[in-house]
DNA sequence: TTTTCTGCAAATGCTTTGCATGGGA
DNA sequence: TCCCATGCAAAGCATTTGCAGAAAA
C-alpha cells in the first residue's frame, strides 16, 4: 500500500476513534492536505475539492480543517499578508524558506535546534514542546528575474 | 538624554525625511511603541493613545502602524488566534518564547543563528536577510500553577 | 496656502455561526 | 433511527478605504 493510502487510513483512523464521521468532503480535504505539501490556503484546497464535489460549501471546508487543526493533523501557518495555509503535521521538522518577492514558500529540513531548545529550557524553566522557524529572503529564482 | 528620547528624536528625523508629517498621534503611537517592550496589539495601542488623545481614530492608529511597518521601524507578530502585536525593530535578534496556557510572549535573545543561516544560503541559493524564531509551550509561572 | 493627516462611517475580506436538510453509522 | 455533518445565508470581526474637515509645513 502507498503511504499516501496508508496516510489517510491513518487519518480515517484516527477520527473514527475521535468520534468524528467519514465523510466524502472530509475524505477529500484530508487528501488534498497530504498529498500537496505546497502549504495551500482555504481557497486553494476549497478550489481543489470543489473539482470533485462542485456542490461542497466554503464552510464545510473551514469546518473541516478546524477539526484537523484541533486534533493536531495539520499545522496553520500565517505569512504576512498571506491568508492561512496549512500543512500536514505529520512531516519532519523542518523550517521554511519564504521568498518575499514571489511569496515562495520552501520547506528545508534541519535538526540544528534540538540543543539550542534544551537550552532555553534549562535557562528559561519554559517547558518547549515545539518551534516554528521561518527564514524570509530572495530566493534564487527571483534573484536570477525568471519570476519577473 | 535619555535613551527613550533619543529612539524618539531618531524616529522622528527618519519620518521627516521620509517626507511623513509629524502629528501628536503619530508622536504618541510611536511613543508608546518604544516605551513598551510587551508586543501590543492594535486594541492595546488604541487604548493608551486614547488616554492621551481621546479622540482619535482607530484608523488612524492602523494607518500609523502601517506607516511604521512601511519604513521597517516595527515588526509584525501574529500567534495563532491572537490578533496582531508589535514590536519595535531596532531590538537586538531574539526570539519568541509563546506560552500555550496563558499566552504570554516572552523575549528570548539568541545569536545561535548566524551560522545556520550561511549555511542554509549556501546549500539553497536562498538570499535570507532575516528570520523569525517561535518556541511554543508552557511558561514557568504556568507550569507551577500560578496562573490558574 | 498647499498638501497631508485625521476621524468618522462605510466597505471589505476572511472566517464563524445558525439552522433546516441530508447522510453516516 | 439517531445524531452528526453539510450547505446556504447571515453574522462577526479585524482591517482598510473614501472623503470632508483639520492641521502640519
Amino acid at each position: 500500500m502507498s503511504n499516501r493510502q496508508t496516510q489517510i487510513n491513518n487519518l480515517i483512523t484516527l477520527l473514527r476513534e475521535s468520534g468524528f464521521r467519514i465523510t466524502p468532503q472530509r475524505r477529500a480535504v484530508m487528501q488534498i492536505l497530504v498529498d500537496n505539501k505546497e502549504h495551500l490556503d482555504t481557497d486553494e484546497i476549497f478550489n481543489r475539492v470543489r473539482k470533485e464535489y462542485p456542490k461542497v460549501g466554503l464552510a464545510t471546508v473551514y469546518k473541516t480543517i478546524a477539526m484537523l487543526k484541533g486534533i493536531g493533523e495539520i499545522t496553520e501557518l500565517k505569512f504576512n499578508n498571506q491568508n492561512r495555509r496549512y500543512e500536514s503535521s505529520g512531516s519532519a521538522p523542518h523550517s521554511h524558506l519564504v521568498c518575499t518577492k514571489c511569496n515562495g514558500i520552501f520547506d528545508f529540513n534541519n535538526d540544528a535546534l534540538g540543543n539550542i531548545t534544551s537550552d532555553i529550557m534549562e535557562e528559561t524553566g519554559f517547558n518547549i514542546s515545539n518551534y516554528r522557524l521561518d527564514f524570509f529572503g530572495v530566493c534564487h529564482d527571483c534573484q536570477s528575474g525568471k519570476n519577473n
